[in-house]
DNA sequence: GTCATATAGAACTAAAATAGTCCTACTTTG
DNA sequence: CAAAGTAGGACTATTTTAGTTCTATATGAC
């Protein structure tokens, strides 16, 4: 129902990848082969993620891509923006007209809120977790407590989500 | 960063549009007038509205749309499943191969929590406060105890979130 | 009964966003 | 200076999304 491109799902397998081995310089070869995915695609997110400062990079013979910062410090909302942007204000802003009768713009006021809600929960979730490499003895994240199981839907754009 | 359709938000338009006159009787081509959408579109939501129970219809002559329950009672993720569908189980459940490395799958199983999360944000908004009409007295809803100010990005396609 | 006014549903078309590839330039080290 | 890398942009193809149209069905008024 909502949904994480499939490109912003590969960048966080590339960033668990360099997660699971802190430290060691890896080449845009060598993460596509460890994560199944084509080189020309890994080598483009790898790319846009240092431009985003989530990875450092070393140009030349023996270079690579390294985390940015400790994968404790890197959240989702982190991976989200620097992969989709905040995107944020369109169209309603110019054209008051069109979207800005009454109720059109109650539903809008409503919708960051939700949108802030999300963000929030994104926050807590950081790359290491996403890696799997959770520090057990941390506090469980806020997202650890009992919600109601609903069945399951972010989808990532076909490759995802067994249920 | 998380995207919702632009027809799931024509159809929270209409929804709220249903809401602020419950019991009245609507026609497609009024709800398209009155929310400024084109009339087949107003239509086509309907008809998947009503397919998934989220408003009744009448046919024939002095037919139309009423709202299938109270907009207490429809919620967010309500909206958002009938329009996007629960999506869910895509290919990593029968090509398992593919995406069930161990990093992947650790991945796959952090994003479900970040789902369940966001889901929950989404229960706890109804209809009534979507379309701005939020029941004063009731306590104010999980979204709106002090959040971390970020900046607003769900976009909904094109149109809207001005910020 | 039949005509006007509605919805129901499906098929089709058009437009836009996503994903993926390729090519050229720049950097570093042996 | 050659080999192994990254940087960045342009381009293509694919997939989704959005929007329209057509046919069938239901209801009520005359």
């Amino acid at each position: 129902m909502l949904r994480i491109s499939k490109l912003t799902d590969y960048a966080t397998l590339i960033l668990a990848q360099l997660a699971g081995q802190p430290g060691r310089r890896a080449t845009a070869a060598q993460l596509a082969s460890e994560t199944g995915l084509a080189c020309p695609t890994v080598s483009k997110l790898l790319k846009q993620l240092h431009r985003q400062g989530l990875v450092q990079s070393t140009r030349g013979l023996h270079g690579g891509y390294l985390l940015g910062r400790p994968a404790a410090e890197i959240s989702a909302v982190n991976i989200l923006d620097a992969m989709e942007g905040p995107v944020a204000l369109t169209e309603c802003a110019s054209h008051e007209s069109h979207c800005c009768i009454e109720p059109t713009c109650a539903v809008g006021r409503a919708w960051r809120r939700v949108n802030l809600a999300i963000r929030r929960s994104l926050q807590d979730i950081t790359l290491l977790e996403l890696a799997g490499l959770g520090a057990g003895g941390a506090a469980p994240s806020a997202l650890d407590r009992g919600f109601p199981v609903a069945v399951s839907t972010i989808t990532v754009r076909g490759r995802r989500e067994p249920l």
